[in-house]
DNA sequence: ATTAGAGGTGAACAAACGAGCACTATATAT
DNA sequence: ATATATAGTGCTCGTTTGTTCACCTCTAAT
């Protein structure tokens, strides 16, 4: 839980998120003033000056209206329903980089309770069969941690030669391969390649039958 | 629908949106500059005088940074996760209801956008290999839509012999059949069986790696 | 009695901001 | 040829806004 406000500090915390609600835009130091009576904007400036070192708002630079709520994600919190939205990505186009509009097919939302991701997680749509070992097939979804690197025994999605690949990572003796779930696809090799590159690691999987 | 945008406006709007998302509040004339290279702020401005006079964009006042979206209601919806809390039952004691307390081991946030499912549908925690080639294991958890019939190749839960169990239902010759998919599990034929009835049907398939 | 914290005043200031103007360029349609 | 709409430049202007200063008040704990 976070830190315990003032009676005042909460009022005007409510202010704000109103205000945000009705607006669509955050309240001046003075629009703050002019509501609780208080003639001075250094007096509403130390109740935000507050509301940020407790972590209830974020203010960026000293830019005017420039504050933000921490707020939205916590108030699923509240309901229970730890919740991220991440995109979905259709196709890999190649390229452009992985979440490109091009490629983006939707949203999903993830229960980040049971996939231990954070908000940068992406969604993946699985295609073809070489990780049917594994119990990833055509359709599925994965859902993928962005990460530069990876760890023996992890299924990553890497870019091998300008295409999206999923596949298990294996390091042994010191070499780097990338193992396909399914005996009809050959180990490969990706030491020294260039045209290797990890993208991210997979935290989970979706299936849905319709 | 709204009056047209030029590809110019449009690319606007969704910078200003973007920003909103990100930041939460709007950016100001000189900021959407930078981004889109124009040098004048009077450039910006009649972007913006155009969106609000196509009914895009709300601008009060010239107060700073007072620009708002005219939809965030609809694009809130749009955007907005439909999620269910569902709970996930963990093992299934036999001699009781399903979702009896004892059963139930967590929540499950589900986008039901996905899975089409509806609130009363909970999640199953997979024991045994008895559907490996389809794609679950061990571990996984499957969206259960709660009914007591089902349709041929659907993949159900059911309760057999006091069991509950894993299956492919498979309906043939006016017989029922459960089907594991799974070379080493026989075929089993439900026909005239008392102690066999359906609790529901695989909707959805979840896996965590850890 | 004194200190510490929350809350507030009033003024002064620099930076950031929106508004406005005259002018240019480039299409497209008349 | 000549409007018309879109898009942009470079500049000025006045206002809004956040920041900072020294100083005041009240309450609660030491």
């Amino acid at each position: 839980m976070k830190k315990e406000l003032t009676d005042r500090q909460k009022s005007i915390y409510e202010f704000i998120e109103n205000f945000v609600q009705i607006h669509g835009y955050p309240p001046t130091l003075r629009e703050i003033g002019k509501e609780f009576e208080i003639a001075s904007t250094f007096g509403v400036k130390r109740h935000i000056d507050a509301l940020v070192k407790k972590g209830y708002l974020i203010v960026e630079g000293s830019a005017s209206r420039a504050i933000s709520l921490v707020d939205p994600a916590e108030k699923a919190e509240e309901e229970n329903l730890n919740v991220y939205s991440i995109p979905l990505v259709g196709r890999v186009a190649a390229g452009f980089p992985i979440l490109a509009e091009q490629n983006i097919e939707g949203k999903l939302a993830i229960d980040h309770n049971l996939f231990s991701v954070k908000p940068d997680a992406f969604a993946l749509k699985v295609r073809g069969d070489s990780m049917i070992n594994a119990g990833i097939v055509e359709g599925d979804v994965v859902i993928v941690s962005p990460q530069t690197n990876a760890r023996n025994g992890e299924i990553i999605v890497a870019m091998l030669a300008d295409e999206a690949t999923l596949k298990r990572f294996i390091v042994k003796g010191g070499d780097y391969y990338l193992m396909p779930e399914n005996d009809n696809y050959p180990l490969i090799s990706v030491k020294n390649r260039e045209d290797f590159t990890i993208i991210g690691v997979v935290k989970g999987v979706y299936r849905f039958y319709n």
